[in-house]
DNA sequence: CTCCTTTGCTAAACCGGTTTGATTAAAACC
DNA sequence: GGTTTTAATCAAACCGGTTTAGCAAAGGAG
């Protein structure tokens, strides 16, 4: 029936204040070095641990970060990115004590709410500002909050918060080159919706790799990133003449979709058409033909982004950060142009 | 540069003590009809909401529910279970007030010390158990822990924690039934890994589903549920003679990954084998030949798992729950044995 | 040797609610 | 009409820490 013990505990076992357990605890000056040893060795004895509800209150601090997210759940379920980048935050967060509150919300309206929630309840200390929009809305809203945030990548509107970037765009060009460099001369790209700073990045990198290269601008199709809708585009794009022989997707669950689309019009993979992913996704290599797509360094972006916002919100200066950029992984569903 | 109003504030305005905007507010009885109109009034005109970290302190509750997730990064993005599970749950708790605090951990003993540190800090109010393992050594931690949980199906071990049931077999079953209409007498397993319950669940639904048929017993290769795993054991089942003429599977990942390894292996599906799934992924459908596969309601099993937990801690007596069975789902991945 | 500054610590206020015990006024009883 | 309940309310204690103000002793300067 051991009741948890108490700071007052502590404090009576060292013979000292409470005041002063609290600053030998938070390793604060003013607390002579013998006190000190005293106070935790009376701490570890009582195996006492302050209570984080009554830190919460007297410091106000959640001693935790949140990560709104507002996908549908099929499609969540098939990307690999937020469970990687979950995983690397939380490497970080537990070794510094601190939580991670997920909320996954259906709507734009339930975002907004989820975000004052989570201000005005002070559950969360900053949060993780991903997927980025054009024009996104959330960077004034949390501004105006006065949540502290940090951004994947730079949002294209001015952002007072710290940025963690990943060049994904390398890893669109590099593809562009590679299927430039195999003969193809009509490189089609199957986007995700341009509202997204990453759909609409990798669309512009795509166009401006394909400009690079001396090649004209290719016919793009707009998807939103589900198989189903990167099936479809891959209809519509194979049903023009002359037919692309080569297609960049935007990412990995449109590529596959599309090769199944693509081999159900008759065509061959890649002798007739040649196809790149993006994400590297588990079944990338376990598809036929194994997929060739962009790379990246998922969990150390998490990691980063974790480091960024704890520092933040410890009050220090945070730079913004960049991380190696997105790399083509050269497999079988790319092939010379015929 | 509005400060948020505390109950004292509502407390003055209202004219009454802050004990009885307290009780007003959390629509105690002894409280006058009037009174309690105008604590209310008062609170609207302020905007004022109390706050949750003096509530967490006072009430020794954190309003707020915890899901520990054990799984390596990369298997985790390619399953829709959990963030599909996750959005039921949300779905409930925004409802409720509370919020979820998730943690992903890579290691058991990491597992055990996420828990520990969830109870110890009061982070949550109860937690979901979820991936329950053969003699899960959760169940009898949580009790110690005196931390309420919601266990996904009965542990086979006693618990003290209600359970809400989806039955994952009837769709095994279904799917062994289907394939033994269709001819088929080799029929094959690719099994999850049999210390998770569902794993040797679903193995042993296979194994029943045979004997009910008349079937003798088929072999069985046990994997991890991973694109590689499931490519290893599909190739290891098929280099046996005679040859199963179906396999089923325990998740999408490893039905894809087995789809493409039989393929690699010159055989076409579903003409001289015959594949089925579990889960139905988002690509389940986009994939060649479409997966025939089984399906269930993982939002509405997040739903009621979450309601179960909300009242467990409110208090209430919980009793286990059922969902609709798992169903199976026919594509184009299965057909007549030849 | 006095005066000023540190250093080390304590007592008390504070964070913003909930809950208990006492108090008072109104209603019910005999 | 006097007494006992009952209902409504308040003041104060409490949850368990952090932080500020203040004080005593020690060290340093003049």
């Amino acid at each position: 029936m051991g009741k948890r013990p108490t700071i007052a505990d502590v404090a009576r076992l060292a013979g000292v204040s409470r005041g002063t357990v609290s600053f030998a605890l938070n390793g604060r000056p003013g607390v002579g070095a013998d006190t000190r040893e005293r106070v935790l060795a009376a701490a570890a004895e009582l195996d006492w641990t302050p209570s984080r509800r009554a830190r919460s209150l007297a410091a106000s601090r959640a001693f935790a970060l949140g990560l709104v997210i507002a996908r549908p759940p099929q499609l969540l379920g098939a990307d690999p990115f937020f469970p990687t980048f979950i995983a690397g935050v939380e490497s970080v967060l537990a070794e510094r004590g601190h939580i991670l509150v997920l909320q996954v919300v259906l709507s734009a309206a339930a975002e907004t709410e989820g975000y004052r929630n989570l201000a005005r309840d002070g559950r969360v200390d900053g949060v993780f500002l991903t997927d980025l929009r054009h024009a996104d809305p959330r960077i004034e809203l949390l501004a105006e909050l006065g949540l502290p945030a940090v951004t994947l990548n730079r949002p294209d509107v001015p952002s007072p918060f710290p940025a963690v970037g990943l060049d994904d765009h390398a890893g669109v060009e590099a593809a562009v080159r590679h299927l430039a460099g195999l003969g193809h001369t009509r490189i089609a790209h199957v986007a995700g919706p341009a509202h997204f700073l990453h759909g609409a990045g990798r669309a512009a990198a795509w166009r401006a790799a394909l400009a690079a290269a001396g090649l004209p601008p290719g016919p793009l199709a707009e998807a939103d990133f589900s198989a189903a809708g990167g099936a479809a585009a891959t209809r519509e794009l194979l049903a023009a003449r002359p037919r692309p022989t080569a297609i960049v997707y935007a990412n990995d669950l449109m590529a596959i979709a599309g090769l199944t689309a693509a081999r159900a019009m008759g065509l061959s993979v890649p002798d007739e058409l040649s196809v790149t992913g993006f994400d590297d996704c588990e079944l990338a290599e376990h598809v036929h033909p194994p997929l060739t797509t962009v790379t990246m360094d998922v969990f150390g972006w998490g990691v980063r982004a974790a480091t960024a916002l704890l520092d933040l919100v410890d009050g220090a200066a945070v730079p913004d950060a960049a991380l190696p950029p997105a790399r083509l992984v050269v497999r079988g569903s790319t092939a010379p142009a015929r």
